[in-house]
DNA sequence: AACTATTTATAAGA
DNA sequence: TTCTTATAAATAGTT
């Protein structure tokens, strides 16, 4: 599959395939109870925008606090740099608000949708831990060593 | 056209409907070489997302400045702030692991006892963030409102 | 996950 | 853009 290289068609092609994915987008939101948000640019510039009863801002501000933690992650020092101050103490702010989140903290404003979101990014995170933690054991029981701090661990 | 009531068949056709969507939104953007930014939120609260070759943050950017017309931050600040930067930018680095290790990644160098610290926060962390989704539960109940939201809830 | 009957989307032409 | 229609694709229901 590629590009449609003819102007009309692909504009024509555009449409009918706009006004299709509006609709599979209403429909998955409405049968499944999802939230969605549909942001598409034409190759021409021109913006296209579909989100269900929860408005876009609501969509795309749920959307930061989910991902925000992941996305912070992938900024590289040297996009750090060139930050202007104001940015990066945003940033600082944002990521500090993250991790309240993540102590359980600061949960005021959090909607159920929020709360639920949440609870699952902590239960992956706590299974995540947990297994590695059971890796780490196997493997000191293997090799016989560090008995000592197994044992502080398996009593506390 | 509503929401499907039976858990189950609700959660195949989401299942179904999402991976449509998201070829539909493959193709409308190869073929008609458009830049498109899908989010999706499942019921239960999981997220689900796609872009095309803009990233997904180029085209919320682009969003962004398409629908609010406030772009313009003051440049005056622009005084003696290098001093407060390195240090800032140690801060984004610390918040940034606390993160990753939050979410249960980049856990490489902890050592048993760290595992166990983890664990516990984590855990405690579910414990409130589900404390205070029972609460709001119990508050909507009280006020026989967001009946619709308090059963999917408890579906899932 | 796989099958299939049915519905739906869409490309091409007008 | 909208309409028509033959064909291709998506999907609901079922196993």
């Amino acid at each position: 599959m590629k590009r449609i290289e003819n102007k009309i068609s692909r504009q024509v092609t555009f449409s009918k395939r706009r006004s299709g994915l509006l609709k599979k987008t209403n429909e998955i939101s409405v049968l499944c109870d999802a939230d969605v948000a549909l942001i598409v640019f034409s190759s021409n510039g021109k913006l296209f925008e579909y989100s269900t009863q929860s408005s876009m801002e609501n969509i795309l501000e749920r959307y930061e606090s989910y991902s925000s933690a992941e996305r912070n992650l992938n900024t590289t020092y040297k996009e750090n740099w060139t930050l202007e101050y104001p940015k990066l103490m945003a940033r600082v702010e944002l990521l500090q608000r993250n991790i309240r989140h993540f102590m359980g903290e600061d949960l005021d404003a959090f909607n159920l949708r929020e709360f639920q979101g949440l609870e699952q990014q902590l239960d992956t995170a706590l299974k995540r831990v947990r297994s590695r933690k059971r890796d780490m054991f196997c493997k000191f029981v293997a090799h016989g060593e560090a008995l000592k701090e197994l044992k502080q661990i398996c009593d506390s």
